[in-house]
DNA sequence: TCCACATGTCACGAAGCCGTAACACAAGCG
DNA sequence: CGCTTGTGTTACGGCTTCGTGACATGTGGA
């Protein structure tokens, strides 16, 4: 019942589709072709893949303005694109990274390499949102209904918050570092100052309110999440200096 | 101020020569940038990076040819090199790794992704303060979690003391220099009084509390961590001098 | 169009950390 | 004992890091 990711494959040459298509389908993916952009909409209508195969020569709209425009839609934004190109365009490549593409592939190109590009993919833009419920003491974040409580009582939490939250609770006590945290909340292709987290972080605590103390600062290298937050009373025998 | 892991940039194109050397800076590398292999191999006679980042497109000798012929030489055989590649050539990238690249980054890349890669290539290159998990007696450190605990108890240890700590767990028993601690714990070219460590020292033993029993000095050669401490009359813990 | 919300960045202040000097104490040696 | 060397301890100025409020921009909906 395990499904493997779903592929868009928008690729007008039916002998090229099918090629593709069957090495997927070898691979355990779920490949979907689509024949120009028209089709490939409709598809992005219904469901969203786990990463687009998308031609650069395309009958009708170019692989080019397809990529520009569905990294301008919200909905369409972070679903990873896979471009193929004809050998050796050096302008179309940067053109393609600019549009938002995040790997090239150049025809002709061997099936093998094709599916270690996409795993590639997959593995760097979604490590795992495998975790759809995470529970912290009384925090409980639910991934499926994009919610979040703390005793029983919803929380307003913003969309990037939320992200971060899903992030650190999928791995709580671990301490994770900005750059990490920009890295898999926000993605690899964005440059984004690491004082940004901070302000989220602020933000964050606002929206979890008492439950913020789960929220933890290591500085000098991170944010973690605990189940056993810090108390100020010292329970042990520590030698405690007083300046 | 604090100095960055050293990058040699080998790119002949000063406009991306320039982009990867801002975003190192941001990122608190060191970038040194030479046009060529000659530039590149002065900047080497003088002192060797952390890291190479060569172009394979060169003016006069090849990157392919550089890479070879610094992995050759003893002095430079050590050091690792992040290759940058046009889109798209196997063979080139197989003919690269063979001259004894590291990693090949094909341009054109995002500076995230570079920076990712140079990253994981000092990460692997880096020495063995990999152990996540250190436990002495009843005194655990866990890297990951960046937690220090003393019989079930959590230790608020500071950053400089956390990594002395850590250092000395992962080599137990052995006597470190203060030499040896400013170089593993600070690194190798950072000039700090040997005093220094000694305050570092009374830190740690006073966030160690009872278990700094574990944390022995050795008068005239340096400090030790050890399983068996002395036992001492007034009970081995931090007896307080009247000052 | 206006409005509410989200987001990324900056400036400022507070808190914590660091390296050093200075002094106190301990250990070795004649 | 007195001297020398090595280490423990304390105080302090300077610096880094973090939290916080404010602001400009972008985005989507009424």
């Amino acid at each position: 019942m395990k499904r493997g990711p779903r592929v868009l494959v928008v690729e007008d040459e039916p002998a090229i589709a099918e090629l593709i298509a069957v090495n997927l389908k070898h691979d355990g993916f779920l490949p979907v072709v689509a024949e120009d952009g028209a089709a490939a909409q409709r598809e992005l209508n219904e469901v969203l893949p786990d990463v687009i195969l998308l031609d650069w020569m395309l009958p009708g709209e170019s692989g080019l303005m397809l990529a520009r425009r569905w990294r301008a839609d919200s909905r369409t934004r972070n679903v990873p694109i896979l471009m193929l190109t004809a050998r050796g365009d050096e302008p179309d490549k940067i053109a393609g990274l600019d549009a938002g593409a995040d790997d090239y592939l150049t025809k002709p190109f061997s099936p093998r390499e094709m599916l270690a590009r996409i795993r590639a993919i997959l593995r760097r833009r979604a490590p795992e949102q495998a975790r759809e419920r995470c529970e912290i003491g009384d925090l409980v974040l639910d991934a499926g209904t994009h919610r979040v409580t703390f005793q029983g009582q919803a929380l307003k939490v913003g969309p990037t918050e939320f992200k971060i939250l899903h992030f650190l609770m999928a791995h709580p006590e671990r301490v994770h570092s900005r750059t990490q945290l920009l890295d898999r909340v926000w993605g690899d292709h964005v440059f984004i100052e690491e004082r940004t987290v901070d302000v989220h972080m602020r933000r964050l605590r606002l929206a979890l309110g008492a439950a913020a103390a789960h929220l933890e600062t290591v500085r000098g290298v991170g944010y973690r999440m605990t189940a056993t937050p810090e108390v100020t009373a010292d329970g042990g025998g520590l030698a405690q200096q007083t300046g």
